[in-house]
DNA sequence: GCCCCGTGTTAGGCCGCCCTAACAATATCA
DNA sequence: TGATATTGTTAGGGCGGCCTAACACGGGGC
């Protein structure tokens, strides 16, 4: 069932109130989610054309066996992103709150699967005398620093190549991408852009992948994708 | 300036498309965001009054000054989300990249310092020796257990009472949530829902914070919060 | 120069989501 | 019970975001 994301607020704080308070109104909704009524008694209207809600005017609101399922959805990933960004990233209470609340509805079942893992593997590694956790809490109280350094930006002339064609730790500018749709995607999301200096920093027993170093970060790029970024020497 | 988050997305993609194309398109834009070329006019149209792109009839576009400065902080969003998800919870290209374009939108600067952060700790930990990001790649490989198992479902007669005055290692369910606002919603977010199970499996040298285990995850909760949650022997 | 064709734009419509103002139902209390 | 205060609903409107269909522009072949 396709649902937008605001319909799915509805559905959580639906549920969220009924543990609350048993009965809810349509009141209740509209001062938890800060809109006004009529735009809850239209969302209502709309949650009850798809079978997500019981609602007669002037009645309580009840979810449907459909809608609770939905709701208990939503509020499991809102659960699991607040706990990951409060327990693992150290955010606050209240911005975690409201980042979940607006991640939840994006979040793929695979990546909140992973952050459940990740509860996991932390928990684990605990067992083993290891609290990673207060380890990383520790770690940004001192203050946190970028590795590797950063790298300054230039722009020059010299003729263009392919990464691929580079020579290891000199800096080079980079010109332009190449390469098929899905490689392009994956190089400008890694930071691959146009613009940015970059270094080859280590490579493969055969020549690659090819380990480089862009906006302080390293990166791992294999012979296609090398292959798909052109660049210059800064 | 506020900015819904699909006009963000246009303006990332004609920040993209810029980097890879050069000259911008209405029907590049069109094709890239999956709408047609009608919907992308009327979306340079908002973004013009909102001089954040020059764009004339049969014109290229191009982002203005203060477009291209948010178009980067999109992106910048965008790959930090895009970097944490892939290299440090492990997922797929693909995947990593739709949900890093649907967070982008909704996440704060302090969760997305925090991701940074993060990398700089793991980078830490490898030079010190230790490589979490393929000790959890490993984790995960071999199967991954909740960690200190599941806590059985129940629900019967005794007196309610807080949760602060509960003894421990005994099955609680819990009852009701009281408190203000704050707490409460803080209680829902950690797990602590009517219904559940909860057991205290320690406490704090003054008898507070306790140490609770609900739904498989370990939480403290502090003694206001304990006495907002009332629960009834299970 | 004219016609054709592809591409880009306008027109107009639908839906989701929010609002305020007016109205209807219900609760309160003399 | 009737007058009044509170609460909930309908009416109506605005904006964002998407669509299809119709129209306009501009370059290439003749
Ligand atoms: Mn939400
Ligand atoms: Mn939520
Ligand atoms: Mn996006
Ligand atoms: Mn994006």
């Amino acid at each position: 069932m396709v649902l937008s994301h605001t319909a799915e607020d509805y559905l959580e704080q639906i549920y969220l109130l009924s543990l609350r308070l048993g009965m809810v109104k349509t009141s209740d909704i509209a001062r938890e989610l800060g809109v006004r009524t009529p735009s809850v008694i239209s969302a209502l209207k709309l949650l009850k054309n798809r079978n997500l809600v019981h609602y007669e005017r002037y009645g309580a609101v009840t979810l449907s066996e459909k809608g609770l399922e939905r709701a208990r959805d939503v509020y499991e990933r809102h659960k699991t992103i607040y706990r990951f960004l409060r327990f693992i990233l150290g955010i606050d209470d209240e911005i975690a709150s409201e980042d979940a609340c607006g991640m939840e509805h994006f979040v793929s079942p695979k990546t909140l699967a992973a952050m459940k893992d990740f509860f996991a593997f932390l928990a684990w590694k605990k067992s083993q005398g290891l609290d990673i956790q207060s380890e990383l809490r520790a770690f940004r109280k001192r203050g946190s620093h970028i590795p590797g350094g950063s790298i300054t930006m230039t722009s020059e002339s010299p003729e263009a190549q392919p990464l691929s064609a580079g020579k290891d730790n000199v800096l080079y500018t980079i010109v332009k991408l190449g390469g098929e749709r899905g490689v392009k995607r994956r190089l400008l999301d890694m930071g691959v852009i146009p613009g940015e200096t970059v270094k080859i920093q280590n490579r493969g027993p055969l020549g690659f992948p090819l380990e480089i170093v862009i906006q302080g970060y390293v990166l791992t790029l294999r012979k296609d994708e090398a292959e798909a970024v052109t660049v210059r020497e800064a």
